[in-house]
DNA sequence: TATATTTGTTAAGAATTTTTTAAGAATTTC
DNA sequence: GAAATTCTTAAAAAATTCTTAACAAATATA
């Protein structure tokens, strides 16, 4: 829980601070910025581990902010606002922010949400670090996830859309097994109420590509009435 | 994977049944509890993607009862109190609780934090296990609830889907007592009222994979008239 | 527009799991 | 101790889930 980097976003550079030498009592490293587009830099330069928003912003406010990083991260982000409407809550929740807190805000409460929210989010294995690596390799399999390629023993080859999402999925989290309904709702973007076999086809598919034998295949391996998941070496 | 199930914990049976009717109208399965204790029950018989818990109840208090669940599982809990002091924000999150809100309460914001911490805790495919370490240890056998994967003394032992599901009921609540009817409805997510020897064969099959010798199971133990149990060691 | 490529659907059959059945063993109750 | 109940076990029947191939539909490319 130590040792977490949190990025501190707000215009007015005096409170900015306050919060800063706040967190650093609390053992935290505080990386400050001072409107949106700022903050979306220091996320791409710095591994943070969680972010506090301010809303009322130049530049890029703090709700369009959420929404940007939510594209790609999934940092906890707590917006912290004066503005106290229940409206504003709501939108900044359904934004894709993780928690609220309102100004004036009593020093205790920030610290224990910040608290709150690292501990959850650390708990996952710091998504955040997998990101950095733009391989994952396993066995003879290495997804590029920049240049969306996979090679096969040194070999490249070639993936549709929907494989490459598939394997991505998979390969990211090598050994736990992921339901047809999951792959589908992952890959697809939409809740599978009726899954027919489109899954299974495309896995099929995949298989044929990486797989020697894909009757008897090493490394995509069915979990018989689960799921499927990518054996991990 | 059907949606989600959220335990409401509120003393005051009108505000758990508007609460109810809220998360009903959002598409969320709810089961409700008027205390602490009753709560812990129902927390083991179901399968509980969130918990909403009031402070103030009879028998046991809502922050106990976050202290109690936190012991074992990770699910996230909302506190739900008409105390709006600070302090007991700040002491409700530090005893493991995710997230505060204070009554009364606008729906629209209980929906979007309820909403909130589901998708931060549904994302990395916690099903109302244990996510902080996915893996339940008792004596030799070590179940991996992401892998969905069960280890005998360090060797790997296939289980069906059935099987699994028996076993991580079993596992995740040592020592508890489980008729064959709780079972099934826990596992086949129907109520059982005639209940054929289906149970039955599947625990003797659990028995053959996990115990040296089934005949005299060292794990899985029957209670006679009563139900079977996984012996806490 | 024509062509190639990707994606989705269908259906048959193969593999595996789950349920049923029924007989025998263990435990409790009377 | 006998009877009743509950649990164990094995095997066959039924049901489910997965694989595969071929084709149709949608989408992208030339």
């Amino acid at each position: 829980m130590d040792d977490a980097r949190i990025l501190v976003v707000d215009d007015d550079k005096e409170i900015a601070g306050a919060i800063e030498k706040l967190l650093n009592l609390e053992g935290y490293e505080v990386i400050k910025a001072y409107n949106g587009l700022e903050a979306l830099d220091a996320i791409v330069a710095n591994n943070i581990q969680l972010i506090l928003l301010d809303i009322m912003m130049p530049k890029l406010d703090g709700l369009s902010t959420t929404l940007k990083i939510r594209e790609s991260k999934n940092i906890p982000i707590i917006i912290l606002s004066a503005k106290s409407e229940d409206s504003d809550k709501i939108l900044g929740l359904s934004m894709g922010a993780d928690d609220y807190i309102t100004k004036p805000f009593n020093p205790q409460e920030l610290t224990a949400r910040v608290r709150s929210q690292l501990r959850r989010y650390l708990q996952l294995g710091g998504m955040g670090k997998a990101l950095c690596s733009s391989q994952v390799v396993i066995g003879g399999l290495c997804l590029d996830t920049d240049k969306k390629q996979l090679m096969v023993d040194g070999d490249l080859v070639r993936l549709t859309a929907k494989e490459y999402k598939i394997l991505e999925l998979l390969m990211s989290n090598p050994g736990i097994v992921f339901s047809a309904e999951r792959i589908y709702e992952a890959v697809w973007n939409e809740s599978a109420y009726s899954v027919e076999n489109t899954v299974m086809v495309h896995i099929r598919r995949i298989r044929e590509k990486i797989e020697i034998n894909p009757k008897e295949p090493n490394y995509l391996k069915v979990v018989w009435g689960i799921g499927y998941k990518i054996e991990k070496l």
